[in-house]
RNA sequence: CGAGGCGUAGCGCAGUUUGGUAGCGCGCUUGGUUCGGGACCAAGAGGUCGUGGGUUCAAAUCCCGUCGCCUCGACCA
């Protein structure tokens, strides 16, 4: 009885993808839309990107980085000034032929991402070595339309920001393609509490038209990958496709050096997939909703109500985001609900606890109940905050690391992967052997490591020239 | 596009083999008793059985077509 609730959620560790879909759906973060391979963010999930999006833009705007908005429609003709890019594309383009009631005469690309038509714009706007460096970013939706769909993970349409930059020099340009990726996983660990794995993507895996391409990765429960951000530089592709073109100091008219960086809404289905647990979602206290969430014990006793409305405001004033729910509701299952949507702290506020001057403190991340001092509850919830928050980095962390192992065969590489492992092996760096590993053990290059430290490629045996984090992907 | 599965109340399903009054659980509405881990009692609302045709006295059930969705492969933030 008391886990009724459970049932309704698949289990983690057997039906993995089920028991995310499950979460996502019953804790009403999203709905299915209309349009197959779409989804509606509901409220409750919506806040979550609002948190992000804070963080995240305070981050840029600290980096010197600004907001701006270019159309959602793109002329097919600028989809295919870069050769690479619009082979990359379009598969997965929108088009739209129609409009006012008439056919178009050239068609619209329903942006799948913004480099052509900012290169356009850039194009305009360049024209000094003081222009630059011109660096904007903007949050937006994209259409991409994927053969198979799931929510956050990968849907038609989804919510990102895509920042991009020109800058003068390639140094500056490779350089803040490296700086975005540290930001990214600064983000990732303090913000979402959540590990990863950086590095530059293979050949095979880079961005149409990019000449490098960098990743975060994150480890998901069942030991799979998910690409949670990149980073591109693009040398001079796109400034060469889309003539943007500047004077230098030196009087010598040059192409500009481009890099571009984005994350999605899929940071939302990285955090579910990292922290969640049988009872539905954890919310790292810096992205949730609702970070305490106070039930009243005995509602209709003298007080009780009151008591919890001025708690409330307490921590409110102590900048805290708070819920008292005060539904009709039993508080058993006022507490279910709660959990499942990952609140990260439950105060408990009852006949009892008022007498003594306490307050019953639950914690969703350990499911440990204790008692906290009423009259200090501002500081000793933002302190358990704080804990949870650093509990949940080290728990990923931690088992983030147990399982990463080294293979120097394609045997070893296997049995990793299929035990839920992210796998270290050398790489000749051909693309004949990433293919021949992904044949074998269904497992893809996520980023490579720093330095090189194995000795021999695992499918050939030659030399190793890299040394490649491989796992199975979402 | 290849292979499998599923369409019956808001959600999850039974009923189809062997044709015969449209069912169950959850949720929802109203009233009452409850409230420290998904409470209980009573009354109630809610269905073109995906869809088109056929067989039959009679179709959710049998036959033919068609549409949609899900899972697994190839593509991907």
């Amino acid at each position: 009885m008391a886990n009724q609730f459970v049932s309704q959620i698949a289990d983690i560790e057997t039906d993995f993808p089920q028991w995310y879909t499950d979460v996502v759906v019953k804790t009403k973060l999203v709905d299915y839309g209309p349009v197959k391979g779409t989804m509606v963010i509901r409220p409750y999930g919506y806040a979550i990107w609002e948190n992000i999006q804070r963080e995240l833009d305070s981050r840029f705007k600290q980096a010197g980085v600004e907001n701006a908005y270019f159309p959602l429609l793109i002329p097919m003709s600028f989809m295919t000034k870069e050769a690479e890019h619009v082979e990359g594309f379009a598969p997965e383009v929108a088009v739209v032929t129609h409009a006012g009631g008439a056919k178009l005469e050239e068609p619209l690309v329903v942006r799948p991402t913004s480099e052509t038509i900012i290169g356009h714009m850039m194009g305009k706007w360049v024209e000094s070595w003081r222009d630059l460096p011109l660096r904007m970013n903007q949050w937006c939706n994209v259409m991409r339309w994927e053969k198979t769909t799931r929510p956050f993970l990968r849907t038609s349409e989804f919510l990102w920001q895509e920042g991009h930059s020109v800058y003068a020099t390639e140094e500056e340009a490779e350089q803040e393609t490296l700086n975005m990726l540290h930001l990214y996983e600064e983000f990732a660990k303090t913000v979402l509490c959540m590990p990863v794995l950086t590095g530059r993507k293979t050949e095979k895996e880079k961005f149409a038209g990019a000449v490098a391409t960098y990743g975060m990765e994150a480890m998901m429960h069942d030991g799979k990958s998910l690409q949670s951000g990149t980073t591109h530089y693009m040398g001079q592709n796109f400034a060469k496709a889309f003539g943007v073109q500047f004077t230098g100091k030196d009087g010598v008219l040059q192409h500009g050096y481009t890099m571009s960086y984005g994350v999605s809404t899929r940071l939302i289905g990285a955090l579910i997939m990292t922290h969640g647990d049988q009872r539905g979602l954890i919310l790292p206290p810096p992205v949730a909703p609702v970070q305490v969430v106070i039930v009243p014990i005995a509602a209709k006793k003298e007080g009780v109500l009151d008591a919890c409305h001025a708690l409330r405001e307490r921590l409110q004033k102590a900048g805290l985001r708070v819920k008292l729910d005060d539904s009709e509701n039993s508080p058993g299952w006022k507490f279910n609900e709660w959990e499942m949507k990952g609140v990260p702290v439950r105060v408990e506020l009852g006949p009892r606890d008022i007498e003594n001057g306490k307050m019953t403190v639950f914690r969703r991340d350990t499911c440990e109940k204790s008692e906290l001092e009423l009259a200090s509850a501002g500081e000793e919830l933002c302190a358990l905050l704080g804990e949870i928050s650093e509990n949940l980095y080290q728990k990923a962390k931690k088992r983030m690391h147990e399982r990463i192992v080294n293979a120097e065969t394609l045997d070893e590489l296997l049995k990793g992967v299929d035990g839920g492992n992210f796998v270290r092996a050398g790489w000749c760096g051909c693309r004949e052997c990433e293919d021949r590993v992904k044949e074998f053990a269904q497992a893809t290059a996520r980023v490579m490591d720093g330095e090189n430290t194995a000795a021999k490629c695992v499918a050939c045996g030659k030399p190793s020239v890299h040394t490649v984090f491989f796992a199975r992907a979402y």
